[in-house]
RNA sequence: GCGGAUGUGGUGAAAUUGGUAUACACGCCAGACUUAGGAUCUGGUGCUUUACGGCGUGGAGGUUCGAGUCCUCUCAUCCGCACCA
């Protein structure tokens, strides 16, 4: 019978569903190892992007189980979102239904590929018991004050007609539909995450060498940790004056306290409070306002195409050290989000401040000794009255001591990182579980009263938010004095949801009625011990999961600091070098590919083409190759005379036999590496076509059945039905079970090929016994090399072991 | 501009971490079997040279008996951040 996938492999996927075979214990005693590939947003069809990150994940699933480890390995649906309300508006489907019929059809596309994830654990986060307990942690959250309300300027997309949090904002337009973003002032719910900004940079270090490091790198750079100085500016009695009164002062942050006597000016962001004021109150000419407002209406990345612009807003301050006056203005780059949105310019020593100073006249106070201006090197500090002559470095610390023992300010922190604005106005989400009320104000729902689960009968049509435009769904009563309330129409960012599943995951799935989160699995499971998924997520998803975490260990959910302890980002999946997808028709259907050549070629070639971590073209014909390899692995079965691992004296063999033995356990070697290192799976496939070579090469029986009862032991996390198939009729599977041993002895050969080097270039080769010792090697080696050596002397003799011998010679004088 | 990564045959990629560069696979070439093959099997395949040989891991130097691997400089490509004071 030849090599039939289809068959074997929809026999195998029913045996493992009867076999409940992927399921983890639910005691806690084994150890174990959590498996996590990032789960999917249930588009309508898996991506060749899914099959490759569940291949890897299956085959380390896989390995496990075999290691005798109890394995949790679970998949679950990320399944809120606009691409279903656009659906809806598109074909009129109701987001509920398109959604659960697309987990449907992925679902069944999953299991045709043989994947070993724990069935009994899946969920999708739009089920309503899921979000019942992501609404009590907002609850609780809100409690402890990690959750708040306000309103400031956010970022909108238009086309998604909702707000996005700076991490959703790639280069000034929207992560998903790629829109510019507006700016729009509106009220909005925020978790503070810079409350945990100190805990989520120190900790990225328990991570270095388990997570890329490119990946720590943006996280750290996405922090944005500065120290320096925070003081503030007094305002002079005319400046107060004309300010009606209304301000005394406003503050500055700084990293360069050392440099604070070179201040010559200040600037305010268009939107702070004293530029308003004085645009309000007309207190400039009507085309200086004019430009100040159209300013803060452009975005960050547009006021930085147009190039440095600013104002005189006819106001002076006092510098707090010197008492002298400075003017004030306002610039388009001054960020109303960093730093209290106004700065100290001294720009001798800064390239912004001396851009701005030269463009606008600006006098400019060098107080840093050095090269030409602006110099932001290192110096001696001059003009700075006691300070003169100090180093430049050494005084930052001195000048903080002088404002903080004069009580003018002091040493601070600041983060580049906003607080996560988790407000939705879209209906495809989990509701806020929050209520207006005229007379209590902001009450959050009972925690009986949860899940708030969204009302099924909406109208989407793209205009507005849905559960706004719902007659009734919104009235409700207040929670807190039962008067007429108005519920919360806003739903949770969807990165929410992906916040915390892999703790749910972790609950045993009887306790999910009744709890959220089991503290107990949930410290054994986790962390996440190889969690694998695109980088694109290096921000986004993998920064709040790790904050939530840190926030659920706070409200005692669990006690883990971080949820994946180790992180594979893969590469993309390519076609003609470019990402496949629908829009440049270069995608490939992998239920076709399926159809075509199974599962299991699906998954040796993904494995096999590239290692994980970079990208991967598609090659139709490399497929083939995948495909012949298994044929040909099927086929050799045959060759198999033993039903266990026979044992072989090793000195009875053939030279040819030795060789295959050896490829056999070199395979098995690289093994333990491969799974739980370097994860170059394609480099463990070769080493398996190699092994099978070789032993094609030689007709030993015993030789036969030993390399295939290993091979397709190695081969089974990779390419699990044919591996199994061929197992349970040759061996009962009893290959597939438990870590086979060693054999060092088949690494000892009858004889041993040296290269022989001269001056470090390769000239011929000599067999030697493995006994012989350097001195009759280095007999052989000039023998050998004789036709080189002829007219040289030989000035050193270098033998590597089992290697080469390298000789040095120069000419005969 | 700042930060990170990657450069090896026609292609995807290996290289026991300083020791025979190009394993494995795709493609290509030749042959066998075949009515036929886009099936299967066997052999060959870095470049260059008639040959001996020479050259060869983006480029230029360096360290070393020996460098794809270490050091310095440089070029190219990709990714991330982008006036964060």
């Amino acid at each position: 019978m030849s090599y039939s996938p289809s068959e074997i492999e929809k026999k195998w996927q029913a045996v493992w569903e009867e076999e409940r075979a992927y399921e983890p214990d639910e005691g806690l005693e084994r150890e174990k190892k959590y498996i996590l590939s990032m789960f999917p947003f249930p588009s309508g069809r898996l991506h060749m992007g899914h099959v490759r990150n569940y291949a890897i994940g299956d085959a380390l699933a896989r390995y496990y189980r075999k290691q005798n480890f109890n394995v949790l390995h679970p998949i679950g649906w990320d399944a809120f979102g606009m691409p279903a309300e656009n659906a809806a508006i598109k074909h009129g489907r109701h987001p509920k239904e398109w959604t659960y019929s697309n987990i449907d059809y992925m679902r069944q596309e999953l299991s045709s590929l043989g994947f070993s994830f724990s069935k009994t654990r899946e969920f999708a986060t739009c089920d309503p018991l899921y979000t019942k307990w992501e609404q009590e942690f907002i609850i609780k959250m809100f409690q402890q004050k990690l959750l708040y309300r306000e309103s400031t300027t956010v970022n909108w997309c238009q086309e998604c007609h909702t707000v996005l949090a700076n991490e959703q904002v790639e280069e000034g337009c929207c992560w998903r539909c790629d829109n510019e973003v507006q700016l729009k002032e509106m009220p909005g719910y925020y978790l503070d995450i810079i409350k945990y900004a100190d805990e989520l940079l120190a900790d990225l270090d328990q991570l270095e060498d388990k997570w890329p490091s490119q990946v720590l790198t943006m996280q750290k750079n996405w922090i944005g940790k500065s120290q320096g100085l925070e003081f503030s500016f007094e305002l002079t009695d005319a400046s107060k004056k004309k300010l009606g009164g209304n301000f005394e002062r406003f503050q500055v942050f700084t990293t360069r306290p050392d440099t604070i006597y070179g201040v010559t000016y200040s600037a305010l962001a268009p939107e702070h409070p004293i530029t308003k004021y004085l645009i309000e109150n007309n207190l400039m000419d009507s085309q200086t306002t004019q430009r100040i407002v159209d300013i803060s209406n452009m975005t960050e990345i547009e006021r930085a195409k147009e190039g440095k612009e600013g104002y005189d807003l006819g106001i002076e301050v006092i510098h707090p050290l010197t008492g002298e006056h400075t003017p004030v203005w306002t610039a388009n780059f001054v960020l109303a989000s960093y730093g209290g949105g106004a700065v100290m310019a001294v720009p001798a020593h800064d390239e912004r401040d001396f851009e701005f100073a030269s463009q606008y006249n600006l006098p400019i106070k060098r107080v840093i000794s050095g090269g030409e201006l602006p110099y932001t090197d290192e110096g001696l500090l001059q003009n700075s009255d006691i300070f003169t002559n100090e180093q430049n470095r050494s005084a930052k610390a001195s000048i903080i001591k002088l404002f903080e023992e004069k009580n003018l300010g002091q040493g601070t922190t600041n983060f580049k990182l906003r607080n996560w604005g988790v407000s939705r106005q879209r209906y495809w989400g989990a509701p806020i579980p929050f209520v207006h009320c005229k007379k209590c104000g902001l009450v959050p729902e009972k925690i009986e009263n949860l899940p708030i689960a969204l009302p099924d009968d909406v109208a989407i049509t793209g205009e507005g938010n849905p559960l706004e435009n719902h007659p009734t769904w919104k009235n409700c009563s207040c929670p807190q004095c039962g008067a007429d309330a108005i519920r919360e129409t806003d739903t949770l960012d969807t990165f929410v949801q992906s916040s915390w599943y892999q703790l749910r995951y972790a609950t045993n799935p009887q306790k999910w009625n009744t709890e959220g989160i089991n503290k107990e699995e949930a410290d054994y499971w986790l962390g996440v011990d190889q969690y694998i998924g695109g980088i694109e997520h290096a921000i986004l998803h993998l920064l709040y999961a790790r904050f939530f975490t840190k926030v659920l260990r706070d409200l005692d959910y669990c006690s883990v600091d971080e949820p994946f302890e180790r992180l594979l980002t893969q590469g993309m999946v390519l076609k003609n070098g470019a990402k496949m997808s629908k829009s440049k028709g270069n995608t490939v259907d992998p239920d076709q590919l399926i159809a075509e050549y199974g599962a299991d070629t699906a998954r040796l070639f993904v494995l096999f083409a590239a290692p994980p971590q970079k990208e991967l073209e598609w090659n139709d014909s490399a497929v083939e190759g995948a495909f012949r390899f298994l044929k040909k692995l099927y086929d050799r079965k045959d060759k198999v005379s033993h039903s266990s691992l026979p044992s072989i004296d090793q000195s009875s063999l053939g030279s040819k036999s030795k060789e295959a033995r050896a490829k056999v356990y070199e395979a098995l070697k690289k093994s333990t590496d491969v799974y739980t290192k370097t994860f170059a799976f394609n480099t463990l496939i070769a080493a398996c076509m190699e092994a099978l070579n070789a032993l094609d090469k030689q007709e030993d029986k015993a030789v036969w059945s030993e390399g295939l009862y290993i091979i397709l032991h190695l081969l089974e996390p990779i390419a699990p039905h044919i591996t199994t198939e061929l197992s349970q009729e040759l061996f009962q599977r009893a290959n597939l079970k438990e870590s086979i041993v060693m054999q060092e002895e088949v690494f000892v050969q009858d004889s041993i090929t040296l290269a022989i080097t001269i001056n470090g270039k390769k000239r011929t080769q000599v067999e030697v016994s493995p006994t012989a010792s350097k001195e009759e090697i280095l007999v052989v080696a000039k023998e050998a090399g004789a036709k080189w050596l002829e007219g040289m002397d030989i000035i050193k003799e270098i033998v590597v072991p089992n290697k080469l011998v390298n000789l040095v010679v120069k000419p005969s004088a």
